[in-house]
DNA sequence: TTAGGGTTAG
């Protein structure tokens, strides 16, 4: 039989590379170091010996009969006689009666109805009586309750129950609740309840290594994989796809090899969930032929293989192949399902290709996704990107089940566009009904705070994260706060803000208060600032320009001209800028200075006739353009990209459209000024999507408070 | 004789 040629790259890389050699990953990334030390403690034996250590950590083992130096077992279990007589109650042939049976029966069915709260509400009478004759059918009810409610409290009561009443779970009730403890978050029991089990299967192994993906602990998860790998020889097809996924979070690409030769040499290199795990572990590792060919050699190709080809292609910006490759799908006949919405939504998003995410918009609510959760917060984030907040807001109030990213593209939507008053009301009601805030609530609304100018609220809120909900400041609140201080003026608290935190500042924190330096025309500090910039980014051309603009400011010539000898010699030189707009659902692309669009004799005319209008209104070209003395620099100066686009937009659009440019830089303070001064005698509404952040232009205003 | 696996949104 011909193997395929991708097969012949795995088999190579397999002889190359194995688990048990020396120089693969594992070994290397865990040797020498504390995991490895780990390891060896871990082994098996080591595993058996420890659990005496480890016995009075878990409350079952605590109750086993390890003194007696028995294999580990749990509470022998009381006969019915002396369970009836603890508890005071009838014999055994009463106590188990109709109403045992009705009271299981009735959760079982509670359970099957998704009424889990319903459920764990009737098991309290079992709590309360005791006695009763619970078999695993029921226990099994019950922890998919409390997996459904993520209930950390009716996870706890019922491995109590368990225990009182002396139940000896078999090995399918053990991984059940070993499930139950990863899903519900309890990583710490779970990882003890797993080291206590006398007995574990692939299932166990399994569950637990999923537990440690989910939770983010990738580490933990290859250790164990290893361990598996080592000591059980039951690593299916399960096993990879999970482990895999280690590999993606961490995103190194080399563990990711070595498990997909693995899963070759296991003979399971073509299963579908590997494969997809697989396109998925190549793409977000930045390996997205390998991620094509793991596709082009699926079998079968599910929904699930062309959902990860194609978000791995609009991870990595390849925008409109991603949009060809949802259309062979389409073609194919494989049926669209939520997934699809969401990563669709997200690249018209990122296009800014409005008629296709109307279509899509359409197509989910036809499809029957229209009350999913995650297709509308993609929904909400398109809306609120587009410059139509009142929309995505429209969504969001009808959505049924709102989660935390919802709440969160919400107030970034209003604080992205200048609402910042609404962006805390919404902040404020999502406290009220009681979700729980993270680190990107508090970064959308320290944003909002800081683009609308809410100094005292911004100030307060960043306050009140470590000391009210326990939030780990990162450097991007610290970046939104400095801004916020400087668009204040306050240089030299914000300054202070950046000796005061716990870690090294990072180069955005100096860039906003270079920028705020900038602004408010403080020299001194600015250099300072820029100077740090530059050391922390020496191959970045914008702190070089930076820099540059400082010292021709504050009119040290020499210190200037070594800039740009420097930057000469690094052969850094201004890429053109390019901007974008859908019109007639075709994106037409403008680079600055550039003449090949075939209607730009049209689109010059127009933006000199724009300009000439403007200048009668009193704007004057600014003349000390912070360039370098680099090529294009006249026509940079002369057609900006985003002007390009504008002015094509202005032909080719009707009146009540709002034009929606989209651009890879920042806008220019000198743009800024010209776009306010369009769209206020266009009477258009012109929303630029930069490098940095939204700006909707709007009857002479902009959201972004004019602050750059 | 059950159970454990892959893709999405801020």
């Amino acid at each position: 039989m011909e193997v395929p040629l991708y097969q012949n790259y795995v088999h190579d890389h397999l002889r190359r590379t194995s688990l048990s050699s020396s120089t693969s990953y594992f070994s290397h990334h865990f040797s020498g170091s504390e995991l490895f030390r780990d390891r060896s403690l871990l082994s098996a034996y080591s595993l058996w010996s420890n659990r005496r250590k480890l016995r009075n950590s878990f409350c079952w083992v605590k109750c086993s009969s390890l003194e007696q130096g028995l294999r580990p077992r749990l509470k022998p279990k009381p006969s019915k006689v002396d369970r009836d007589v603890r508890k005071g109650t009838p014999s055994k042939e009463t106590r188990i009666t109709k109403s045992s049976v009705r009271i299981c029966c009735h959760i079982e069915k509670l359970v099957l109805c998704n009424k889990f709260r319903d459920a764990l509400e009737m098991f309290e009478i079992l709590e309360l009586e005791g006695g009763y004759d619970v078999g695993n059918s029921t226990f099994d009810a019950l922890i998919i309750a409390c997996i459904g409610l993520k209930s950390i409290r009716g996870a706890k009561r019922l491995c109590a129950y368990m225990i009182d009443n002396g139940i000896e779970p078999d090995q399918y009730i053990m991984n059940r609740i070993l499930l139950m403890h990863v899903r519900c978050g309890m990583m710490i029991d779970a990882s003890k309840l797993f080291d206590e089990m006398p007995e574990r299967n692939a299932v166990s192994w399994n569950t637990i290594i999923s537990g440690y993906v989910d939770s983010g602990n990738y580490k933990e998860a290859f250790r164990l994989f290893i361990m598996m790998w080592e000591e059980y020889p039951g690593c299916s097809p399960r096993t990879f796809a999970t482990v895999i996924r280690a590999s993606a979070g961490l995103e190194l690409i080399f563990p990711g090899k070595q498990l997909h030769s693995c899963a070759v040499k296991a003979g399971v290199g073509q299963d579908i969930f590997v494969s997809c795990a697989l396109i998925d572990m190549y793409s977000k590792c930045g390996g997205l032929e390998d991620a094509h060919c793991v596709f082009d050699e699926m079998p079968d190709k599910t929904i699930v293989g062309w959902n990860s080809i194609i978000a791995g292609y609009a991870l990595h910006g390849h925008s409109e192949e991603a949009l060809n490759l949802y259309f062979q799908m389409r073609d194919s006949g494989v049926k669209i399902d939520h997934f699809t919405f969401s990563i669709i939504i997200r690249i018209c998003s990122r296009l800014a290709s409005v008629t296709r995410a109307k279509q899509a918009h359409a197509s989910l609510v036809r499809n029957g996704f229209g009350l999913d959760v995650v297709a509308n917060t993609a929904l909400v984030d398109f809306y609120s990107k587009w410059g139509k907040v009142d929309d995505a807001r429209h969504i969001f109030d009808r959505m049924s089940c709102k989660n935390l990213i919802s709440w969160n593209a919400l107030i970034a939507g209003y604080g992205n566009h200048g609402r910042g008053e609404e962006a805390i009301e919404i902040f404020e009601r999502m406290l009220r009904e009681g979700m729980v805030p993270n680190h990107v609530t508090f970064l959308a609304v320290l944003s909002a705070c800081s683009i609308s100018g809410l100094f005292e609220r911004g100030w307060e809120i960043f306050q009140s994260m470590t000391r009210d909900h326990k939030i780990k400041l990162r450097a991007m609140h610290y970046t939104c706060m400095i801004e916020l201080l400087g668009r204040e003026g306050l240089l030299d608290e914000a300054y202070a803000l950046i000796r005061k935190a716990p870690f090294q500042p990072t180069a955005n924190m100096w860039a906003a208060l270079l920028r705020a330096c900038r602004v408010h025309e403080n020299l001194e500090l600015g250099k300072y600032a820029a100077e740090k910039l530059y050391g922390m980014e020496p191959e970045k051309l914008r702190n070089y320009i930076v820099l540059l603009n400082i010292y021709k400011s504050s009119g040290k010539l020499k210190e200037a001209a070594d800039v740009v000898r420097t930057l000469k010699r690094k052969g850094l030189s201004m890429l053109p800028a390019c901007s974008w707009i859908e019109v007639k659902h075709q994106p037409h692309a403008f680079l600055s200075g550039d003449k090949h669009h075939p209607e730009i004799e049209k689109v010059v005319e127009k933006v000199d006739e724009l300009m000439l209008e403007i200048s009668k209104l009193g704007y004057v070209p600014e003349q000390n353009i912070l360039l370098p003395d680099v090529d294009h620099e006249e026509k940079i100066q002369i057609y900006h990209s985003e002007k390009l686009a504008i002015a094509y937009g202005l032909i080719n659009t009707l009146k009540q459209t709002p034009l929606q440019i989209v651009q890879g830089h920042r806008v220019c303070g000198d743009c800024h000024s010209v776009i306010k001064l369009i769209a206020m005698i266009t009477k258009r509404e012109i929303v630029v999507r930069d490098a940095s952040r939204f700006h909707h232009f709007r009857d002479g205003r902009c959201s972004c408070g004019d602050y750059w």
